[in-house]
DNA sequence: GCCGTTTTCGGCCCGACTGTTTTCAGTCG
């Protein structure tokens, strides 16, 4: 069936009632309950169109959050393709207004005032009314209310939407090691959705402890890096920064530090679920500690020292920040079934990478070298196998050429075991770039999408299993083809093509790269539980892009273990395992 | 709007900072 209506839609549906219903005073309940549902629904791995079409309402009931009328509401639209309600509701606000109320300060009153009061539409319609000095006139407004407004539409303006956890990491992480040079704080982590490894993140937080904590705000916010300060108090500070986004900073007692750290680490939902826990077993959890009885009527100290103190007070074992996006982590803790995640050093080998035959940087025997050196036992040179004009690498007539500077690369580095592999196009139709007799003479091969993304589902899906149905392929490369914050990539059925690889013994990979993260994390966690096997790569054109690092994040947070990831076995393993025989009849060259 | 081995009705997480206030509402995370 074509698909009327993604998750993604149906997600952004429900936010979109939410600010709505915010604006309109509704109950924040009801305003919550849309927004908790559209956060559920943008992190399951599997399509409502799907789930609806297999169990009907009954199964869209039974997802969390979701009750008869959000039920009914997903129902038309699954098969329908919209919903009357938003649209009816749409009617009511200026589009405009959404972008006003992510104004810094201004929030859903307030934003409902200036339109009400000052017949503000947009966000020029508010630039003009607080230059022309209206804001500061109206009630529980002030001149500096006014000036405020205006520097929150100049940030807009100058900075970006969220950043990508690929660029935001390492300045964190230098804001950390300068804070740490002034010598005032006991502690200083990373917190927020960074600390989860989110692969977006709207701004950075830091958690310190001191005992000087006003000195420490002091230096913070006189940082080089420190643009603007949006707020300085004892306890929590706000900055921007020159790179265009926005760090907070919370300063806390050493013996709180636990308690805060989890707290500021979220996510929101996972706080929350634990929070509400909590009140049911009579305990209180903030940010300064676990307490007995309620918020109003606090009484003895039940943990704050560490993250694992806090869990232990609702008899919990300790939680990954990775896993805390309430997708189920807090039931397993419950049930003793968290995941071991898998971690960098797990990762033995090297199953995507590229050499100058093709798009890389570097020659094959320097690629070696820097593998050998990172402490990778093997890897698997993957040139390109495109038709792509552009793409220089493998083809029909060179693949003795090919074959010679490998053998010339595993001469220069023989500690190595080096496999001869590619990575070919998948044509639209599923065929692949090159033919069989080629292929099977390779000892690894990933077929990767490159062109062509813009199919229907029906026909990508298809496209992907035929691929999968080579009996030379070893692994689909970066599956859906997204480029974060660029590309969204190809839409396929995850559960069809998904089914097909473990049918075939077909890995999924996880492709490391920056701006891939490719397969990403719920991806991830749907193909572990379907049993499908996976590979990491880390797709690198340079020596210096061998590196795993934020794929290994990205798979944590799809709750992937050492033993799904094919290349954490060790070469001894990783061959005998490419060697054994298969429902395909794979070879090793 | 959701949810229920404390409730099918009445709850729904907790606290800091700011500005314009004379005691607190709005915003944010």
């Amino acid at each position: 069936m074509m698909r009327l209506m993604t998750n993604a839609e149906i997600s952004a549906a429900f936010t979109m009632i939410g600010k709505i219903l915010e604006l309109q005073n509704e109950n924040p309940f009801r305003v919550r309950a849309y927004e908790r549902a559209a956060l559920t629904i943008a992190s399951l791995p599997r399509e409502l169109s799907d789930i609806y079409d297999e169990g009907g309402m009954k199964a869209l009931r039974a997802i969390g959050g979701i009750g008869p009328d959000l039920g009914s509401k997903i129902e038309e639209m699954v098969k329908t393709g919209e919903l009357k309600y938003l649209k009816e509701l749409r009617k009511k606000i200026p589009e405009g207004l959404f972008a006003v109320m992510q104004i810094e300060g201004m929030g859903p009153k307030k934003t409902k005032m200036v339109w009400e009061k000052l017949k503000v539409k947009n966000v020029a319609d508010l630039e003009k009314v607080a230059k022309a000095g209206k804001l500061a006139k109206l009630p529980k407004w002030g001149e500096l209310s006014e000036k405020k407004v205006l520097q929150g539409i100049e940030t807009r303006k100058s900075m970006g939407d969220r950043v990508p956890l690929t660029a935001a990491l390492p300045l964190a992480e230098l804001l950390v090691e300068k804070l740490k040079a002034t010598k005032l704080c006991g502690q200083v982590a990373i917190a927020g959705s960074m600390r989860r490894r989110a692969e977006t993140i709207g701004d950075i937080d830091i958690l310190a402890t001191s005992t000087k904590p006003a000195k420490v705000m002091e230096a913070f916010c006189a940082l080089g890096e420190v643009k603007r300060v949006l707020s300085k108090g004892p306890t929590k500070s706000s900055v921007n920064l020159h790179a265009g986004m926005q760090a907070d900073l919370r300063v806390v007692d050493e013996n709180v530090f636990g308690a805060a750290l989890h707290y500021f680490t979220g996510s929101k939902g996972h706080n929350v679920h634990l929070r509400g826990m909590g009140v049911k077993a009579g305990i209180t959890i903030s940010e300064y500690g676990v307490y007995k009885g309620t918020a109003e009527k606090k009484g003895k100290l039940l943990a704050s020292k560490t993250e694992e103190d806090v869990y232990a007070s609702l008899k919990l074992p300790y939680i990954a920040p990775e896993l805390r996006e309430d997708r189920g982590e807090i039931d397993a803790a419950r049930a003793g079934t968290l995941p071991k995640l898998i971690e960098e050093r797990d990762i033995k080998g090297d199953l995507h990478l590229h050499t100058d035959f093709s798009d890389g940087g570097a020659d094959a025997v320097t690629m070696a070298k820097a593998a050998y050196a990172k402490g990778l036992e093997y890897i698997a040179i993957t040139d390109h196998g495109s038709g792509m004009g552009m793409v220089r690498g493998l083809k029909e007539n060179n693949l003795a050429q090919y074959l010679k500077m490998i053998g010339k690369a595993r001469k220069a580095v023989p500690s190595l075991k080096i496999l001869a592999g590619v990575e070919v196009d998948i044509q639209p139709d599923g065929s692949l770039y090159l033919p069989d007799k080629i292929l099977k003479e390779l000892d690894w091969v990933v077929a990767s999408v490159h062109s062509q993304f813009k199919q229907s589902p029906e026909e990508t899906t298809a496209r992907l299993i035929r691929a999968i149905e080579n009996p030379f392929v070893h692994a689909i490369g970066h599956p859906t083809g997204r480029l974060i914050g660029q590309r969204v990539g190809i839409e396929f059925s995850v559960e069809q093509v998904f089914a097909a690889a473990k049918k075939r013994s077909v890995a999924m990979e996880i492709n490391a790269s920056p701006p891939r993260l490719d397969l990403r994390d719920i991806h991830c966690k749907r193909a572990k539980e379907m049993g499908v096997m996976m590979t990491m790569g880390s797709d690198a054109h340079a020596p210096e892009e061998l590196d795993m690092r934020f794929g290994v994040m990205q798979a944590r947070r799809g709750w992937v273990e050492k033993g799904d990831v094919m290349n954490t076995k060790s070469w001894k393993d990783f061959e005998k395992w490419l060697r054994a025989p298969s429902p395909i009849g794979r070879r090793l060259g």
